[in-house]
DNA sequence: CAGTATCCGTGGTGATACTG
DNA sequence: CAGTATCACCACGGATACTG
């Protein structure tokens, strides 16, 4: 690991010195690894996602959206018509972090129980 | 993408029927990142980590590194002596989400001109 | 339908002080 | 040195109501 991107990381430098961090707390944010996952499958309308998700407030699927889109890895696409209808779907950008993060994902899965082991045995020898 | 995965994350439901959403949460979190990228690095002491990463309370730190040592990912070794010395390094485990996080991390990097030009043109195409 | 506006509670976070 | 304990803040997230 090169010191530089370590530097790069820290969340104590503000944030024009620190962009990585912040991109990283967007793709990674608790209804970010979500939309994105959701994405990968194709293009989706807002309240498809909403319900594809589950347990999202409409307040923070439009907030992930717009961060996901300001940021490059969600396109949006709002067709004139009545009533709304608006689809999302990943760009060629987006669906490299998408993978990325489901990878991660993919991988907290797979690990499930042996955290689980883990912390059990973890709590036992402190009892 | 399959849906049960998608389901298994969905953060609505309680921790004990999403436990691959926590894991994602604690080596994702804010200080998670950056312990798990220096500690790919080898063996560190408390105050070094915390000298190493910069910004971080005592309090984050010790309550990181509980976290990542409880689910498995961290390993904690307190010498006997005194003054006290305690040495953090990576379980076998932990070194496979490290390195995971840290291509991600590493992929932000790099991207950070890609998304930062989106940015731009979103904040532009909005005034 | 696809959002925005507003209010409000909670817990994550940090500063400080203290201990083994 | 390596933490713990306590307190205070405020930003994040949720619920609700409203709009184009």
């Amino acid at each position: 690991m090169s010191e530089s991107v370590l530097r790069n990381l820290r969340p104590d430098v503000n944030a024009a010195q620190c962009p990585s961090r912040l991109i990283l707390e967007h793709v990674t944010s608790r209804w970010g690894v979500l939309v994105l996952a959701a994405l990968l499958d194709g293009s989706y309308r807002f309240s498809e996602l909403r319900r594809m998700i589950g347990g999202v407030s409409e307040k923070m699927l439009a907030q992930t959206l717009q961060t996901l889109e300001r940021d490059g890895f969600v396109h949006r696409d709002a067709k004139p018509v009545i009533p709304p209808r608006v689809d999302y779907s990943l760009t060629e950008f987006g669906r490299e972090v998408a993978q990325q993060v489901w990878e991660l994902a993919r991988w907290t899965e797979r690990s499930i129980d042996r955290v689980e082991a883990a912390r059990t045995a973890y709590d036992e020898a402190r009892s």
